[in-house]
DNA sequence: AGGTGTGAAGGTTTTCACAGCA
DNA sequence: TGCTGTGAAAACCTTCACACCT
C-alpha cells in the first residue's frame, strides 16, 4: 500500500456513511448464508448497488480487499463495526413519550447493534411512570440533566411535539449530549459542535405522494 | 409569464421534492404566526435555508412569486399542497403490526394532512384482532389483495422483519399499489413501476455513532 | 427600491475505465 | 486472469449574481 495523506473525516459525506451502514446490513445477510468471500461487482448485482461506489466508499477508511479475489466477509464487516463505533455499546435517551417514542423505547433496531436505550422522559404526569414493554419506565424531563450524566447518555432522541423541540435540543446540548436525532417535524437552530440528524417521517410520504399525483406529469423546466 | 418548455416530473431531484415538504412545514408555523407575505430570504434567516434554492425549487412548478414583494403565504402553501398532491386524501396500508407498525398507526403524522392509515396486517394469529388505539384492528395479511382494493389503498407501509419484506413488497405490487414505504432494513428488489422509498431509522442512529467515534480524526484521502 | 426567476459558475457525488497487484 | 483502488470524466446539485419586473 502507498503512502497516504490522511483527511479530516468530516470531508467524508453523510451519503458515504450512511452506505456503510447498508453494505453492514448485506454482509451480515451473507455471513448467514455462509458466504465466506464476496467482490464488489457480486455485492452490487446481489443489492442492487454500484461496484464503483462500494470500493469508493471502502478506499475512504482503508484497503480491504484482495485484488483478484473481493473481500472477505467477515473481516469487512468488522471494519464497518470499528468505523462506525458499533464496538462500544452507546447510551441514547429518549425526550417524548408519545406514540413515536414509547415505539422506538422498545424497537428492536434501537436496542441491538451496539444501541440501548437508557432512559425515555416526558413533561406529562399522565404519562410519568407508566411502564414501557421493555423494562423502562417513562421519568420527568425535568430530570434531564442527572439522567444525561449519570447513566453516560451519548445519543438524545427527540420525539416530542414540534412546538417543544428546540427547548428540547437546547436542554440535551446543555447536559452534554454530542448528538441528537430529532423526529420533531421543525429546523432546530444548530449548536455547531453537537451532530444533529432530523427524521421527517412524514416527509417519506410526502414524497411518495408527489410521485402518485405527478407520475407522467409535465412541470416547467428548471 | 414567458412560453416554457415542459419537462417531465421524472427529472426533479427527490431533494428538491423533500425540500418542499419543508417548505411546507415553515409555511404552516409563519400561518399560524399571522404572516400574510415572506420573502425568499426572510424564509432562509427564519429557518435556516438557502433562499436561491427556495426560489429554484419552486420555479420547477411555475412562478408563485411577486418581484419586489415575496410570496403570498397562504397562496404558496396552497401551491405547495397541490403539488405533493395533498388535497386528496391517501389512504395507507400498514403491513406489520409490530411495535414500530402499531405506532406509525396511530402516529398522528400518519394521520393527518393528507394521509389516513386504512388498515393493518399482520401474519401471526396472536397479533390478529388486537384493537390498536385510533380505532383499527389487526387484521389478517391474507385478506392483503382484498383489503388494497376495497379500502382503495394507494401507499403499502412495510414495517415486518426484514427477511419477509420482498414478500411483503411484491404482494402489495401484485394487489396494485403505487407506492411503497419499506422501513425494513434490506435491499428491496425493486418493480420500476412502483415508486420505493427505504427508510432504515437504524442507518440514522448509525450515522450519529460514526461522528461520536470519528471526530476530529483523520481518515485516508479520497 | 426590492425581490423574483434564472443563466452561469462552482462544488459535490457518481460513474467510468484502467493501471497495477494477487 | 480477475478484481481492487483510483484518477479522470460525467452527472448532478447548490450557490452566485444579475436582468427584469412590480
Amino acid at each position: 500500500m502507498a503512502f497516504k495523506r490522511y483527511i479530516p473525516v468530516e470531508s467524508i459525506s453523510e451519503l458515504t456513511i450512511n452506505r456503510l451502514s447498508v453494505y453492514l446490513r448485506c454482509l451480515d445477510q451473507l455471513e448467514q448464508e455462509g458466504v465466506l468471500t464476496v467482490s464488489s461487482q457480486e455485492l452490487a448485482d446481489r443489492f442492487h448497488l454500484n461496484s464503483a461506489q462500494i470500493r469508493k466508499d471502502l478506499a475512504y477508511f482503508g484497503e480491504f480487499g484482495i485484488r483478484g479475489v473481493g473481500y472477505n466477509v467477515a473481516q469487512l464487516k468488522e471494519h464497518l463495526v470499528n468505523i462506525l463505533g458499533l464496538n462500544e455499546e452507546r447510551h441514547a435517551l429518549i425526550v417524548g413519550a408519545g406514540n413515536l417514542g414509547t415505539a422506538l423505547a422498545h424497537y428492536s433496531g434501537f436496542n441491538t447493534g451496539g444501541f440501548r436505550i437508557v432512559g425515555i422522559l416526558d413533561n406529562d404526569p399522565k404519562r410519568i411512570g407508566a411502564q414501557i414493554p421493555g423494562g423502562l419506565v417513562v421519568e420527568d424531563v425535568k430530570f434531564l440533566p442527572d439522567i444525561v450524566k449519570e447513566r453516560n447518555v451519548h445519543i438524545g432522541i427527540i420525539t416530542v411535539p414540534a412546538a417543544a423541540a428546540q427547548k428540547v435540543f437546547d436542554a440535551l446540548v446543555e447536559a452534554g449530549v454530542q448528538a441528537v436525532l430529532n423526529f420533531a417535524p421543525t429546523q432546530l437552530k444548530g449548536h455547531p459542535e453537537v451532530k444533529l440528524k432530523n427524521v421527517d417521517l412524514k416527509i417519506n410520504l410526502e414524497l411518495l405522494s408527489f410521485f402518485l399525483t405527478q407520475a407522467g406529469k409535465l412541470v416547467p423546466p428548471a
